[in-house]
DNA sequence: TACGTAAGGTAGCCACGCCTAACAGGAGGT
DNA sequence: ACCTCCTGTTAGGCGTGGCTACCTTACGTA
């Protein structure tokens, strides 16, 4: 899939591997003044065998100036690939963790992994998005208060704002009845498993059938069935659509 | 870096090649009723071969019921994974293209490489900053409004809020004086190269000075020398940082 | 009945990126 | 001088995931 030909010009994509090397190297330059084959080893968690094979490799791409035994440079080539390499990982690092509050450990991941699997006008973008709430802080705190609000703590003290005037909980459905996704409320486990199964916001769901007791609900969601426990639809809020609501006022919502 | 074991139990990670498979598979199932080892090849860009080894791998870790030359059904748990592959898809697919604005063919290419490479966390927060929008449609509106303007058209109808009192464009700095970049206005190919030499909002900028005739300036950035044309700097928004400012009312802003 | 064709399987090859093991050179201690 | 430690290189092996080339099976039809 990642297919490298033999030519050395830089025209040639690099694979994600040999961009990490790129970036250690920069990084190592910046930090230590110079990069060698045992830290840039280090950094990247391989033995100094691959690095030493990496080097050869990227020294014929002419990225790297590479002679045995010697302190590693990157060519004006490789620095300004390291640049855009680091850019982008900057960028993401700054959307996962500041945006999105990922967790220190999971935002660099996610960053490191993703960084090479971008295009040019995916960055592009994203760094509108940087600089959008950059410009707007007020609407960050918002976003950023919405994120906190039931990720950490609280149950409760995020208030849905008017925005539909069906809103429901999934609970509320009676069978027959269909709705759309407004938001996952639930937590943890029950939150991943609900994601997981394909409830995003906008999700059309159709409540099948209740149990005679009322607790278990079966619903279909994206053409396959689910059943689901009350205290795990009470946190689903929805939106009723009105073409299905054949009892027009039996939903309590 | 993706160690797969011969362990045939669902706690071992697939790789991403295995993982496109099996969204493939479920695709198919679910568009055509049977997947058949010639459509997957097709749809993944592949030998009929190469899906026939992977098809045994599959079989061999309890996620596709194959037997030869049958059609090819998913197992309950390559099910459940297929959604949760499908769900990333659609998520990160809903980001690019909906949110960010990212042209069709690059949103569809990107949300394919990333979905492999995401935390089960930032898939969550991703959910969240989905549902944020969804549930605050005028905030989406405002975002929308910004990443659209300039993108395509229009050079000036988007005003810069005020948001910095010593806001300023770059070419407005004299030598000697820092800002931190608000926004880069610039469009297509300078826009890409100042966002590859490093320049993001927040991003601390230094004049070093400016050539006889005022027109390349030089300034300094994360550590490194750029020199940029006038006219290119025009279009960088910046806020002047008082620490630097030697000269109170100079800057004309 | 025999045969052609298309779908699919098997074997063997190669590139990549990692590994271990063994070897090479230089700096310092004795 | 010699030994030792540390760094780095080379050689060879392995898993993954492609590929080509060839074989098998099923089926339709002359």
């Amino acid at each position: 899939m990642v297919s490298l030909g033999s030519d050395n010009k830089s025209g040639m994509r690099l694979s994600e591997s040999l961009e990490d090397y790129i970036e250690a190297i920069h990084k190592l330059i910046q930090e230590k003044k110079v990069a060698r084959v045992k830290d840039i080893a280090r950094l990247k968690g391989v033995r100094m065998a691959s690095v030493s094979d990496a080097m050869r490799k990227l020294g014929e791409r002419g990225l790297v100036k590479y002679e045995a035994r010697e302190y590693i440079e990157l060519t004006p080539e490789g620095t300004e690939l390291a640049r855009k390499v680091r850019v982008r990982h900057e960028l993401l690092h700054w959307f996962f963790k500041d945006l999105l509050r990922v967790s220190a450990v999971n935002s660099e991941k996610d960053a490191c992994t993703v960084e090479h699997a971008l295009s040019d006008e995916g960055v592009d973008k994203l760094v509108k998005l940087y600089e959008y709430f950059h410009l707007h802080p007020e609407r960050q705190k918002k976003l950023l208060e919405f994120l906190d609000a039931g990720s950490s703590s609280s149950n409760g003290p995020y208030v849905l704002p008017t925005v539909c005037t069906d809103k429901a909980r999934l609970s509320d459905l009676k069978p027959g009845q269909s709705a759309k996704v407004l938001q996952i409320r639930s937590k943890g486990a029950v939150r991943q498993r609900l994601i997981d199964m394909g409830m995003l916001p906008d999700t059309q769901i159709f409540l099948e059938r209740k149990a005679p007791t009322g607790d278990p609900i079966w619903i279909r969601m994206k053409g396959f069935q689910l059943s689901l426990r009350l205290a795990e639809a009470d946190d689903v809020q929805v939106c009723l659509i009105d073409a299905f609501k054949d009892s027009p006022s039996e939903s309590e919502a």
